[in-house]
DNA sequence: TGTGTATATATACACTGTGTATATAGTCCT
DNA sequence: AGGACTATATACACAGTGTATATATACACA
């Protein structure tokens, strides 16, 4: 019953959280707080580590030029810093959208040779 | 004309060699330096950063119990240590294979947003 | 009035994994 | 003897992440 169930398995996929705020950003404009809840979608939980990432992500895009902030008063609760993409961020999101679709292309190749060595959906295979 | 494209579009898999390497293994036992090569079909360039990384990768895999090695004698060329992998690297892949299915959907996810910015094949869109 | 909760942003520090560079060594070719 | 190819390995620096913590406003409730 203990939790080791072997090796740290991350599968962390380095970064991929910038190009999930520009797309959300894109949909459209928020501040980070919100941002937060809507990076479930991609799979991210939305903890400290993932609210620290993503406020180090928003700033450093907004240094590089791809995303532009102002300061929001809010009627309730503390003033917001509010994003939106420029075109450069559109066109780091369009770069961003071929390589992930290489990444995609590989995690394929792999789970399809992967098959041979299980049956359907066993969770094991044989050396 | 200059190389410059904008910031770093890394889109780098954490660890992603891990499982590649059992996989390859598991079709059938080989030395390093020809799994280097196979390593191609995942997207690996099998520059000398795959390369370091992977000698890492199979050394820690196997103090892991994961992996077993012998070194053997070759007619032509240094010796060469070969690898298998052990019932323990087999669980540990099939932890990687749910993990990377789920990695798969977390970027089918974004691609799927992603394409109602695009159209079709374009490499841009408009903030 | 003070305490706790929710909202909201931000950063210091340590750790992990990667990339670059380099070292070692045997075999084959010229 | 010198260079190319095969083969394995590691030191060092860097980049990105996770943990922990700091700051500040608004509101509920005792």
């Amino acid at each position: 019953m203990g939790k080791r169930e072997g090796p740290v398995v991350c599968g962390r996929m380095e970064r991929f959280m910038e190009p999930c705020l520009i797309l959300l950003l894109l949909e459209s404009p928020a501040h980070g707080y919100e941002l937060l809840e809507r990076l479930g979608q991609f799979g991210f939980e939305g903890g400290s580590a993932d609210a620290a990432s993503m406020y180090r992500t928003l700033r450093r895009l907004e240094e590089e030029g791809m995303l532009v902030s102002q300061w929001e008063e809010s009627e309730a609760g503390p003033p917001k810093r509010s994003y939106r993409v420029t075109q450069e961020g559109c066109r780091l999101l369009g770069r961003w959208r071929e390589t992930i679709k290489a990444n995609k292309s590989r995690l394929e190749r792999f789970l399809k040779l992967c098959d041979h060595f299980f049956e359907g959906d066993e969770a094991e295979c044989t050396p």
